[in-house]
DNA sequence: GTCTATACAATGATAGAC
DNA sequence: GTCTATCATTGTATAGAC
C-alpha cells in the first residue's frame, strides 16, 4: 500500500470532504438554504477550492446524484439478473432498493426534497434514472405475473399503482420529523414492514385458485 | 348590496392579493427561495404593506395554511358524520380529501414541499391537523371493518399503510413535472384512478367468504 | 393602511497572487 | 490546487411621512 493510498483513506481530500460536507447541509438545510460559504467552512476548505472541484453549487448536487443513480442502477442490474416468480421478483426489488435508501437516508432526502420542492431555482434531477427505472421495471414485473397466470389481470395499472403506493409510504417514513411524528409514521419503517405491506398487496391481486374473477389465458 | 361588498367581489384588498401572489409563488419557486420583494410586486403593493398585514413571510404561509386545515377539518366532519360499510367509508374519506387536494393543487404542492423539504429555515407546519387526523382516521376505519367482520384482521397495520400508499401515490401525480414525466406518472391522476387503486387493496384485504383465513371475531 | 427611503447582513461568484 | 480580497446583487426588515 502506498503512502497515497494510505493518505486517501484516513484523510480525504478536499472533493470527498466537500461533497459528504454538502450531502448533509442539503439534507438539514435544503439546498436553496445551504449556502457556497456553509460547505466550505464544513469540509475545511476556501471557496475557490468548491468552485474549482466542481463548477458551482449545482455542480456539487450533480456529483452526489451521480453516486446515486450509479448505486440504483446497479440494483436493478442484480435484481433484473435474480429468478423466481413474478411476486418473489417483486418483493426483492422493493427490498433491495429499500435496503439501499436505508443505507444512504441522507442523499434520498435531499432528492426526495427536490422531487416535490419548486421547479424553478432547484438543480436539475435526472428523475428518468431514478424513480422512472424503477417504475418501469415494477410495471414490467407485474405484467409478467399477469401473464404468468400469478396475478389477476383486470386492473394491470391499479396492482402496479398499488404496489409503487406500498413502497412509497414506507420509504416516505423516512421523512419522519421526530418532534412531530404522527399517526401511522411514529417510527421508521424498515424492511420487515415493507415486505408486511408489499405482501398484503401482493396477496389481494394473486389469482384465486378456486373461486374469483380469471381472465386472459 | 352595498358598495362595499362589490368592492370587496371585484376588488379583492391587500391581504388576499398577497396570500394568492405568495401562494402562487411559493409553488413555483419554493418557500425559502421566495423573496417578499416579489410576493408584493405581485401583489401590486409595496413591502411595509405585507408586514402589516402579515408578520413576516412565515405569516403569509401560515395564513394559507389555516385555511387548509380549515377546508380540511370540513371534510373529515362530513365523511364522520356519513354512514356505509368500512369499505364505502374509506373510499369516501379518500375520495373527498383527493376532491379537495384536486381542487387547491397549488396549496397541496406547497404544503408537500415543506413536508418532504428541509427541517431547518422551513415553516412550521401543523402536521398533525392534516396528515395526523387522516391517517388516525382512516386506521379507525380499518378497525371498525375488521371488527364488523368486514376485513381481514391478521395485519391491520400493513393494511392501513397499503391504503394510505394508495392514496399517495394518486397524490403524489400532483408533483408530476410535464417535462421529465415518467412511468407510472405520465398524467395526473383523477378520482376515477384513485377508486381503482383503492380498491385493489380493498379487494386484498377483504374476509374471504369461502375458504382464505379468518380470524377474530 | 399605505407609501418612500434606507439600513445592514448574506449571497454566489471571480480576479489574480502564490 | 489553494489562497486573499473583493464584486455586484439580493435578502429581510424597519423608520417615519402621509
Amino acid at each position: 500500500m502506498t503512502e497515497q493510498d494510505l493518505k486517501s483513506l484516513n484523510q480525504p481530500g478536499a472533493p470527498e470532504r466537500l461533497l459528504d460536507a454538502a450531502v448533509a447541509l442539503f439534507t438539514r438545510k435544503g439546498y436553496h438554504a445551504t449556502s457556497v460559504r456553509e460547505i466550505c467552512e464544513t469540509a475545511g476548505v476556501t471557496k475557490p477550492v468548491l468552485y474549482y472541484h466542481y463548477r458551482n453549487k449545482e455542480g456539487v448536487f450533480q456529483a452526489m446524484m451521480g453516486l446515486a443513480v450509479a448505486a440504483h442502477r446497479e440494483v436493478l442490474a442484480q435484481v433484473r439478473a435474480a429468478d423466481g416468480s413474478a411476486a418473489d421478483r417483486i418483493l426483492l426489488l422493493c427490498e433491495r432498493v429499500m435496503a439501499l435508501v436505508l443505507e444512504h437516508p441522507d442523499i434520498v432526502r435531499v432528492i426526495d426534497s427536490v422531487y416535490y420542492g419548486p421547479r424553478e431555482g432547484s438543480p436539475a434531477l435526472d428523475f428518468e434514472s431514478l424513480y422512472g427505472e424503477f417504475d418501469g421495471f415494477l410495471s414490467e414485473l407485474v405484467q409478467e405475473g399477469v401473464r404468468r397466470g400469478e396475478f389477476r389481470g383486470d386492473d394491470v395499472e391499479a396492482t402496479h399503482l398499488a404496489l409503487l403506493g406500498a413502497f412509497l409510504i414506507c420509504k416516505a417514513s423516512l421523512h419522519i420529523n421526530p418532534a412531530t411524528a404522527h399517526g401511522c409514521h411514529e417510527r421508521p419503517m424498515g424492511l420487515g414492514d415493507l415486505r408486511r405491506v408489499i405482501g398484503t398487496v401482493l396477496d389481494g391481486v394473486r389469482a384465486a385458485r378456486a373461486g374469483g374473477k380469471e381472465e386472459q389465458r
